[in-house]
DNA sequence: GGCTTTGCTTCTACTGAGTGGAAGAAGGAG
DNA sequence: CTCCTTCTTCCACTCAGTAGAAGCAAAGCC
């Protein structure tokens, strides 16, 4: 390339995947004067990037002229194997089954949880997270299932961050956190009162596997029915234990996993 | 560039969404030679930029030294707006709890049918289709229903080509099949017996918008229980109904569309 | 109605980022 | 051990990609 390259010594892959990545969850739609904006580069390369993408269908241009990710790369998306998500999504749909309560599957990435599936029906929907969004651990369920079996190193990094507080019931000081955390990984499950979403709490039980959360099964409901939480503790440790042991199963001995050669 | 640019005339955009579509359902994993292989360009080229790709975490390289989607991009894919998938969503759900069986959406994509949801439980998993896959339409229940919905233009021209038969009960025979979609226009809905899946029979009805087919909800269920597939057309009516309604009244009169600028 | 703002599209001269081939590693198979 | 396959690194050549400016078009605003 020429020109504008010099400054950033960005190659076009990488503008093209900055591009990509101008789109996340609070920004789903943009104009093109905006991904212009937030990826620091010229309008007209924007332009014509931006036509390739949607030419190839990976960005699509909605009635208002705004581009959004196009169902091209949602196509793309859904090759992306992860085992434990196999694994788990029929125990999830029965725990949503037995209970009528949301359910959901998260896993840790980075110091955020990551949302992968999801099972929800009609009525309950208080809408705390979509698959595919991430939220901070210390106010979510499955964030404090996950952290509470974090190594020890991991946690007082954790807490030794400021942590947001999306609602006054979040809980934020690292002394009260940890003690949390130990009761946690006591009991072998989360719960939250309303930290992350007032008007819902939530209960949540990590899937272990060897001696490493690789996710949490959580559930939620209004706060106006905390009460029937405890019931639903039974049923979700029993799920994450399946999970588990599935999750066990699929990885360490499928039978020879097939070459797609 | 330089050099190799010159044969095909392709940006570099070009060849990093090649190397992305050289994944699909068949090739979910390849090598680097496989990728190379599969999109025409130089080893050494496709080396570098699956390093870039990679490092945005948009392919991953398992165990095994395959590359792979990564998980970013199942992130953006699930970024892309689809207020249909999302209106049907508690839909399927709903019938899935209803009657304990496969419950599927699909919408047409040129002369094939994607799934892009799909409920199911622990028992009866077939494994008829995967969200994000594609299937032929005269074979399937959606792609029957869809079809039949179609102009008359599109449906000639469908049934004008080679039709694949990928089982024996396989309906290729053009006369035949315009009788069935005459038959499936005027009960509203298209029933399969084992035509794309030995062992498997289906039920699916459209979702009409206007005139539009935009996507069709289908059931599948084991052949050895053929017989429950009638109990099963009502509620399937009802949840295409439902969310015919639902998606019109969305996409048409949403409270003033919120700018997300 | 005309004037301003905002956002998109087209054009062009310049240049260094990107290219492919070849040679070097690193395993596996026989 | 040698042969084979697959991946990685290097390098000299050059054209694809860049940014900026000017031209359009639509939507508000007074």
């Amino acid at each position: 390339m020429a020109g504008g390259a010099r400054d950033l010594g960005r190659s076009v892959t990488s503008r093209v995947l900055a591009i990509l990545g101008a789109f996340d969850a609070h920004h789903p739609r943009l104009t093109l004067t905006e991904i212009a904006g937030r990826t620091g580069m010229a309008l007209s390369t924007v332009h014509r990037l931006v036509a390739e993408l949607e030419e190839w269908r990976a960005l699509r241009r909605g009635a208002d002229g705004r581009y959004q990710i196009g169902r091209r790369l949602w196509e793309l998306g859904q090759l992306a194997p992860d085992p434990l998500q196999e694994v788990a999504h029929p125990w999830l749909q029965e725990l949503f089954g037995g209970t009528g309560e949301n359910v959901h599957l998260a896993v840790r990435d980075g110091v955020e949880v990551l949302y992968v599936d999801k099972v929800y029906g009609k009525r309950a929907v208080p809408i705390v997270s979509r698959t595919g969004s991430r939220l901070p651990m210390h106010p979510t369920g499955v964030g404090k299932a996950l952290l509470a079996f974090e190594p020890a190193w991991f946690v007082t990094s954790y807490l030794s961050r400021p942590l947001e507080r999306p609602t006054p019931h979040t809980i934020t000081e690292p002394g009260r956190l940890a003690r949390e955390l130990a009761q946690v990984r006591a009991q072998g499950y989360a719960t939250t009162h309303e930290e992350m979403t007032l008007g819902s709490c939530s209960a949540a039980a990590p899937v272990l596997v060897g001696d490493r959360p690789v996710a949490a099964v959580g559930i939620v409901v209004s706060s106006r029915r905390v009460r029937e939480l405890p019931r639903l503790v039974d049923p979700l440790l029993a799920v994450a234990a399946r999970i588990a042991g599935d999750y066990r199963a699929a990885v360490a001995g499928p039978p020879k996993s097939i070459n797609v050669r």
